[in-house]
DNA sequence: TTCACGACGTA
DNA sequence: CGTACGTCGTGAAC
């Protein structure tokens, strides 16, 4: 007989719908460890109430669920609490946690308050007779497991560490209630020298006083842990004990029985019978009014209800209530002169400050119209650079350019590019809070500053509206208004950095959390200025070359259109997919293609493929109009972005790739075109410029397929990729069982098309389609193909089948992607996720690797006082402007960075080029 | 003016 | 029924 209690009222909402988990993250609290942790953490003669009734225990315990719901989000949540009566543990040892101190008077009450408040909060309480809250916490951990949540297990009994596994944390209590240690594996293992799966064998050895259960006399936490290791397990510890010399062995000998109750007892026993499924444990809907008369009752004060109903708002349904409290800075405009005396007593101090920019970038450069510094005092001042004196301007610059004065921007590429335009330099910065964000939620979508401060502190910062100049509205006012109007400005652009400030503090907790710190700080914040550097720069362009294109390719656009025309025989707009689906499958009546949203394709594939089953021949003449059209586009769109100085100056994006890849924008210069010889061709007009003698070109060879050989460790294909050989063709020889030299071009499509496919997800259907063969003959190839590199099949499976149960990705930095729809219903997402699965590893290490490569070819560059830099990056390929006596030794130096980026256990391949254009340095 | 869509360029 | 992006033109909605 199991029961469940106290379950919060299922009144409809729909948090408290039960289904499926999902991917979800389950979040257990062992009740009454964590409020007996509380009672001790908090002086009871402090939070007593008028009537005598003591709080601190439920005050504790209130304040560590809010920052647990806070700070761990979790979908699913439970309480798990001990009943009063026996337990199995008592039937088999009557002494179990006898002689412990008597419960102080104040705490039983305490316990109800807070069963009442869970109630009210809509968070399930669980316990079972016969079973102690540790023993339904392992049974719902292990039901969560198969589930494929996450689990986080916040509880002050150690016992509770035998659980913890890649999927479940355990939160074990510090010093101040709030402080909880994340017990991963990992720590499990520092803190104790075992594994979780052997913490038991650990504590039978050691005892645990709390539950009167003593250990073998003269053996401690690392002799205990020395023989586990040695012998692997308490069982073959104790199967082997005459071989033990010494006391220690001895007394072990003398206490085996001892020794083998307490493993018995503190196994927790998974497999409690309790009503509900864990995919119920979502939270109900609070009762507020409920709330606030409790917490009146008890007399605490109004910002523990903010907090509390700050996190409820965050993951109830509604509107979100009120957020916690404002920034708020004490912002001081110094006297001229007086910014340097400023800086020195309020942002000297070695602390972080956050720092805000107001102005505009973009394409290399940029303007800086104001400047904020905020302190965790709450200390801000603004200035304008423009109106700055000599004297300021100096301190500005100095404090601006010291390392050893911590500052935090958000989306700080641009703000650099603004004020290097102004002579300043920015160093010491220590986070970049959009690109901490970007770390902590790759797939996030937006990362404007307001949306992190409401999703990372749940804290509301107004919208900026001076961001693009058009202030209009006090039109007609006086003077008075206008300075109303710089003044509210500028205590703006101080909240904004002070919001960077705070928002910088919590990211870094959330990064130590994930792992993703060392992300931050040694590659994408050091990177962020890489690219600066890269946008400054810029690539040269030939202007009169592109004008001579664009000509070129308008006229032979004109030439299809009147082709088509004549052919249809009248007027019609060819770029209109519309008007085309209209002539093509009704008035011509061709036959039909594949169905989209809006009718049938007329896709470059489906047009040729019309050009080979019918004798119209309108499809040939619209591929071409598409072909000529897209270059004649595309060589426009380049023209317009020409600089002053005569160079492009792309915006690279660092936070919007969910693998971590970087992109371009304004223009795109990672999509030019190089697969034919026409869109070839727009690549000379990337020249080199004055002062320098080449372009550099230097690119990885199939580095996602050796991130795969490396990743999957498939013995097969890391050999394939050490022979040096081609590598399509050694992989086809392999699968068809031929010499590489009698493999044809056919053959070696084949395998071309099935290892680049692999790393998407490639299905046997995709696969037929992209070669022209029947499906049934893809599934052959596939076959084929694994009979030699079944390891790459199993690693993919794997991937897929660990990020299930983790709810994410990594890349070999540990750049996570987070993927819920692993777990839907839909199949059509499922599917999707899967194959988001096992490519964002592949595509995400690689972007890791070049990442790191750009750094080190930096590095590289500068301390060998080279004049010849880095332009542009295009995924696996970089492009550098050298300067003649530089050009061999940037070669060899750009070729080690690149290929010496990360140990593989492939080699990583760099071919490089070198040439006047951008074609001519391709290889 | 803004948006979704189809189409298509790159890695 | 292959991942990751950005850009363009169209045509409808606003």
């Amino acid at each position: 007989m199991a029961t469940t209690q106290q379950t919060p009222g299922q009144n409809g909402t729909s948090t408290a719908e039960q289904g499926p988990p999902g991917c979800g993250r389950l979040l257990l609290l062992d009740g009454h460890s964590m409020a007996f942790r509380a009672f001790f953490a908090l002086p009871v003669e402090k939070f007593t109430t008028s009537t005598g009734q003591s709080t601190n225990a439920i005050y504790g315990f209130t304040s560590m669920l809010i920052k647990l719901l806070r700070d761990e989000q979790p979908t699913h949540i439970a309480v798990a609490w001990d009943l009063s009566g026996p337990t199995f543990r008592h039937e088999s040892y009557s002494d179990y946690k006898a002689g412990r101190a008597d419960t102080p008077p104040e705490f039983p009450a305490q316990v109800e308050f807070v069963q009442e408040l869970l109630t009210m909060l809509g968070i399930t309480s669980v316990s079972a007779p016969g079973y102690e809250a540790d023993d339904v916490i392992a049974t719902l951990t292990a039901r969560g497991r198969e589930e494929g949540m996450e689990i986080l297990i916040a509880s002050g009994d150690r016992d509770a560490f035998q659980l913890v596994d890649d999927a479940c944390t355990v939160l074990y209590p510090g010093r101040s209630i709030s402080e909880l240690t994340r017990m991963t594996p990992e720590a499990v293992e520092a803190k104790y020298s075992v594994t979780p799966e052997r913490y038991r064998d650990l504590a039978a050895l050691v005892g645990e006083k709390a539950d009167n259960l003593p250990g073998v006399p003269g053996v401690g936490p690392k002799t205990a842990a020395k023989w586990i290791t040695k012998y692997g397990s308490l069982d073959e510890l104790v199967a082997r004990a005459d071989e033990l010399t010494g006391k220690a062995g001895q007394s072990l000998r003398d206490h085996l029985d001892q020794v083998l109750r307490n493993q018995q007892l503190n196994r927790l026993d998974p497999d409690v019978e309790l009503e509900r499924p864990v995919g119920g444990l979502t939270r109900g809907e609070a009762d507020r009014a409920g709330v606030h008369t409790l917490f009146d009752n008890l007399e605490f004060a109004t910002t523990l209800r903010d907090r509390l109903f700050a996190v409820l708002g965050d993951t109830a349904e509604g509107a979100p209530e009120a957020a916690d409290e404002e920034f708020t800075v004490d912002l001081a405009v110094p006297e001229a002169g007086a910014l340097g005396a400023w800086l020195a007593a309020n942002a000297s101090d070695g602390s972080r400050c956050g720092v805000a920019v107001s102005g505009t970038w973009g394409a290399g450069t940029g303007t800086v119209t104001g400047l904020a510094v905020a302190t965790a005092g709450g200390a801000a001042v603004f200035v304008d650079p423009a109106e700055l004196g000599p004297a300021d301007t100096s301190a500005l610059a100095d404090w601006l350019a010291d390392p050893d004065r911590p500052k935090s921007l958000h989306d700080a590429k641009g703000p650099l590019l603004a004020l290097w335009a102004h002579g300043f330099e920015l160093r010491g910065l220590t986070s970049d809070t959009a690109l901490a964000a970007y770390i902590v939620q790759p797939g996030g979508r937006r990362f404007e500053l307001p949306d992190l401060c409401r999703r990372f502190l749940n804290r509301e910062l107004g919208e900026r509206q001076s961001d693009s100049g058009q202030l209009s509205l006090d039109i007609g006012g006086d003077g008075g208004a206008d300075g109303d109007h710089r003044a509210a400005e500028r205590l703006e652009l101080a909240t904004r950095a002070r919001a960077t400030l705070d928002l910088a503090d919590g990211l870094d907790l959330d990064l130590d959390k994930r792992g993703g710190a060392a992300l931050l700080r040694d590659l994408e914040l050091p990177l962020l200025r890489v690219l600066a550097g890269m946008e400054r720069t810029g690539i040269p362009a030939d202007r009169a070359y592109l004008d001579s294109l664009e000509q070129e390719f308008a006229a032979a656009v004109r030439q299809a259109v009147d082709e088509a025309h004549r052919v249809v025989g009248r007027e019609f707009n060819l770029g209109s997919p519309k008007q085309l689906q209209q002539i093509l499958f009704d008035e011509l009546d061709l036959p039909k293609t594949k169905k989209i949203k809006t009718g049938y394709t007329t896709d470059a594939d489906a047009l040729a493929w019309l050009a080979a089953r019918t004798d119209n021949e309108l499809p040939v003449i619209l591929l071409r109009h598409r072909d000529q059209t897209r270059l004649r586009t595309t060589v426009e769109g380049l023209v317009k972005t020409i600089a002053e100085d005569g160079r492009i100056h792309t915006t690279y994006n660092q936070t919007v790739a969910a693998t971590g890849r970087l992109s371009s924008v304004e223009p795109n210069l990672q999509n030019i075109p190089v697969r034919t010889d026409a869109g070839r061709r727009i690549r000379r007009a990337f020249v080199v410029g004055d002062g320098y003698s080449d372009l550099l070109t230097a690119d990885y060879s199939q580095i996602e397929l050796r991130i795969m050989a490396h990743l999957s460790e498939d013995a097969s294909l890391i050999e394939a990729f050490q022979t040096g050989r081609d590598f399509h063709a050694e992989i086809a020889s392999r699968v068809f069982g031929i010499g590489v030299d009698e493999v044809d071009g056919e053959a070696r499509a084949r395998i071309k098309a099935m290892n680049y496919g692999l790393a998407y997800g490639l299905s046997e259907y995709g696969l037929s389609q992209q070669l022209g063969i029947t499906p049934k003959e893809a599934k052959g190839l596939m076959d084929d193909y694994f009979v030699q590199f079944g390891g790459v099949r199993d690693y993919l499976r794997a991937v897929v089948d660990r990020a299930r149960r983790d709810g994410y990705t990594e890349t070999m930095l540990g750049r996570r992607r987070y993927l819920p729809d692993l777990t839907s219903d839909n199949r059509h997402r499922r599917d999707m996720a899967e194959r988001m699965a096992l490519n964002a590893p592949i595509q995400g290490s690689a972007a890791d690797i070049i990442k790191v490569a750009m750094l080190d070819v930096e590095a590289g560059l500068r301390e060998g006082g080279y004049r010849s830099r880095t332009l542009l990056q295009v995924h696996d390929e970089l492009v550098l402007e050298v300067t003649g006596e530089e050009l061999d030794s940037a070669r060899k130096l750009v070729s080690e960075k690149m290929s010496g980026a990360y140990d593989l256990r492939v080699p990583l391949a760099v071919s490089v080029g070198v040439g006047r254009d951008w074609h001519d340095a391709a290889h």
